[in-house]
DNA sequence: CATTTATATTTATCCTATAATAAACCTTGA
DNA sequence: TCAAGGTTTATTATAGGATAAATATAAATG
């Protein structure tokens, strides 16, 4: 009694999660107004032709997001906007999925700028010899690609750079900011490889200070780092 | 064939969430190894005394936090620290219950320092009309309550504020933190209650740079207030 | 009018059956 | 022996229907 439609257009995804995004979709969207009871169950089942423990399930994952609110007899209220969690990767892909991303971009990239720095400080602090090992090597494949630019590959290992600089960091609360990083950077043609520049030096100073353990100059270096990003409009989808 | 154990140890929450909650717990301490794959769904049903239709929610509900990750034939593996969402309030709560928060006080401090001296700056720039009057009534308890010392009523106001601030900033990214920040303050007593010091004026002088909308110097008060703050033992729980 | 009780609606939970998936285990043929 | 390909099997995914719990609303009651 599948629905083959969905199955194909949500992509290969298990059903309950085509379902949440779909649901998701209309939250963010602002088709279905904060506050507002959505339809019931039965309703929804219908319309998506799905079972209720494939809504269900959508349902408890959009809860847990802080996008939907249950309750028996009242209904399933869309919660208000202050409640949904932006740094879920999850909700950040439904989100951009939606277009119209320059703002997107231009608040990730306020986050940045107050986060990334602190996390490159601490990581200079913190990071264990093995993130150290992990980091050097990174930054060697930096160094290379640079030399024989890609912007594809220039993204991947940019990406991961900075993805470790958070792990690195030894705080638990930084650890989210990696995933939410990725989902970002894979969304959006990274803004650093503009005209072929890879900010190499840049990167090389955070990544000196870290290693030296210098948590000041890490924090400048990848401040300059953010301060120099000039804002590219998103590219993808 | 309710197991009124569970009901009575978990509180009056739902069931799946209580399961949740007790698995979560589990993969928390560290009892429930990462990578290691969980017992298949039969036995965490007998195990828990709960239907299958509530224990696949709870897993579920980790799944979307990070947590777990389910293949068919495979089983549900615990995922590797890196994915947990700490950022996500819930979650959060669930790390605050295994007790031991001393590291997690400090490593919350961590963050506040980086994120809550640019949101303040951001919401000198971008508070609503409606925003800066809330603020402006939060702040005058904040006022009143530093003359008529009351702990409690202290740290209701004071968590008010700071989370105001964060729902001022208009950026998407900054709003999940007052959520974060709601459940820390309810969970440790406020370090800034210590010896009955309200921090009044750094907080005033937060309140006046954002009415004024001077970023600058609602960044720089911010940055003041946090350095003053000192890391008092939690003492709740 | 206030307070309690009854009712109806909705989600919550339970249960069982079937489908999809993929790992592990067999063939089978060279 | 061993590799390719099909088969079995264990596990989650989905379906669907029944019962329980919760609660807003309406009705009854003092």
């Amino acid at each position: 009694m599948h629905n083959p439609f969905i199955q194909i257009a949500g992509s290969k995804r298990s059903l309950h999660v085509q379902v949440a995004r779909e649901i998701a979709r209309k939250i963010l969207s602002g088709e279905a107004a904060q506050n507002e009871i959505i339809p019931s169950e039965m309703v929804l089942c219908e319309q998506f032709s799905v079972s209720r423990t494939a809504l269900r399930e959508a349902i408890k994952l959009l809860t847990s997001k802080g996008l939907l609110e249950s309750k028996p007899k009242v209904g399933t209220r869309v919660k208000s906007r202050d409640n949904w969690n932006f740094l879920d990767a999850q909700l950040l892909d439904w989100v951009i999925d939606l277009g119209d991303n320059e703002i997107v971009y231009q608040e990730f990239l306020a986050l940045r700028k107050a986060i990334e720095p602190e996390a490159a400080a601490l990581a200079a602090k913190n990071a264990t010899a093995q993130q150290r090992i992990l980091l050097s090597a990174t930054f060697q494949q930096m160094d290379y690609i640079s030399k024989n630019f890609d912007a594809q590959k220039w993204m991947e290992v940019d990406m991961e750079f900075h993805r470790l600089v958070f792990l690195s960091t030894g705080n638990s609360f930084y650890l989210p900011f990696a995933n939410v990083l990725c989902t970002m950077f894979r969304s959006f043609i990274s803004h650093s490889s503009e005209k072929g520049g890879t900010c190499i030096g840049e990167h090389r100073a955070i990544y000196s200070a870290i290693m030296a353990g210098d948590a000041d100059k890490a924090r400048e270096a990848n401040a300059i780092l953010l301060k120099n990003t000039n804002h590219r409009l998103p590219t993808s989808n």
